[in-house]
DNA sequence: GGCACGCGTCAAGAAAAGCTGACACATGCC
DNA sequence: GGCATGTGTCAGCTTTTCTTGACGCGTGCC
């Protein structure tokens, strides 16, 4: 991660990205599940009712957002397994947060890619 | 508006909304230019490059979440106009302040519509 | 080998959000 | 009247986002 300042949102592009990525019930849902304990994939899925690919794209707009990070490990039966962790973010939302923090947003309606 | 306790989200469907109006650059840029001064449409729509239907758009999203409210009022020259001015809000957003909300969330995938 | 369970990806359809260009209405001013 | 400025709405197109149903790959176990 390349932030540590996670309170005060100061990035516009960035701020954009966690709410994408936490204006989703099933995303709230698995952020709130792995709040509770980290997880695989398999195993959230089923936990939470959500198809695996579908899970596995949830988890990547919220990994992109850095909101969620993953390790892929082995279990003792020798099988590859990725876990899920949230990272304990805070961002304050406020009106003069979002005014500070849209002073540094690109362009317009340009959807930011960090790719 | 009906709720005063800005702060610690409790209810997940608003949570969503909140996320979901602020989820838009051009939204997060109409929340900051109010926040220096309240505005009335025409002129923000100048102001921001945003044209009138479109911001009128986004301001119902906006307002429809309680971000901002709105009056119509009545120019010297005697031409309605409709003011728009933030509300104080505060939102933490943190894995537990999520699982919290999460726990008031109505049924998966299901949009709320508050009609 | 066949089955269970993990990982991941892709194509394609369905649904929601974003945006534009009319259009309608009202008032004041020259 | 004609023009400027304010309000609002609607139809329809474009773009994103969401979601599902195949697939493919690998390992351990009976």
């Amino acid at each position: 991660m390349s932030r540590d300042d996670a309170d005060a949102v100061s990035d516009g592009d960035h701020l954009l990205k966690v709410l994408g990525a936490l204006n989703n019930p099933h995303r709230l849902r698995i952020v709130a599940a792995l709040t509770h304990e980290r997880n695989y994939v398999s195993r959230l899925a089923r936990e939470t009712g959500i198809s695996r690919p579908l899970l596995h794209m949830h988890l990547q707009r919220l990994e992109a957002a850095g909101l969620v990070t993953s390790t892929l490990e082995l279990s003792d039966d020798g099988k590859a397994m990725r876990f899920y962790e949230v990272t304990p973010f805070v961002y304050q939302l406020t009106p003069d947060s979002i005014a500070l923090a849209t002073e540094t947003l690109s362009r317009t309606g340009q959807r930011e890619e960090t790719r």
